[in-house]
DNA sequence: TTGACAGGTGACCTATTAGTCACATAACTT
DNA sequence: AAGTTATGTGACTAATAGGTCACCTGTCAA
């Protein structure tokens, strides 16, 4: 299984890109605090979680008993450079922003 | 099946990646000729097409009996915007721009 | 040191999905 | 009209993935 193969299968299910919301609102969580999140068992996010880190979305550091999780946004920019390129990229940009604000004003 | 899970369970494959790398590289192909790049059958490729297309990540046209395939990249700069703010993408282009100039040099 | 708390492992069942095939439709060509 | 080219549909099989459970290891607190 190749890197980005991992990658894109880490963000094929609903309950682990939740989890990647949950971290990019707070960083720093535990295990414990995540699954009270999920309406699943611990086994089951800690299965997600660790899918996310051998992926490289999440990244983990050890603070005693506890597991700590971060959100890393390299593979996330990956993607995004691989489809769009710098000229892309800038009219995309003006697109959505313009979605946006007509959306706002109805 | 809601929107972006149709884009996620839609990458999740990597037939369906090579597929937008194809388009990536030169837009506007058919079917015919995208199958020519797979090693795989006519009805596969055909399969996966209609799921890229599902999830907005491919647009056609139809010209004549031929259907042209075009990348769509919204989709793509949505995933970026879910989990990469503003000051986190100046940051973090800058570290794989850096990383990109390591690995030239080496 | 005893109990409670945080997390990890391997097996298991079920549901989903990738890829193929036989068959069908529609458009171009001569 | 007849043959060729381009694409679409529904069924089928084998492989993969999500979620749960019984059980285990390591850490903290009194």
């Amino acid at each position: 299984m190749t890197d980005d193969d991992r990658v894109f299968k880490a963000l094929a299910d609903p309950s682990r890109r939740f989890l990647l919301d949950l971290l990019f609102a707070r960083d720093g969580r535990t295990l414990t605090e995540l699954e009270s999140a999920l309406a699943m068992t611990r086994f089951g996010v800690a299965k997600h979680l660790r899918v996310l880190e051998e992926a490289g979305l999440v990244v983990t550091r050890r603070s005693g008993r506890e597991k700590l999780h971060f959100l890393n946004p390299v593979p996330i920019r990956q993607i995004h450079d691989r489809w769009i390129d710098k000229y892309t990229e800038h009219q995309i940009t003006t697109l959505i922003d313009l979605k946006h604000t007509l959306e706002e004003e109805s």
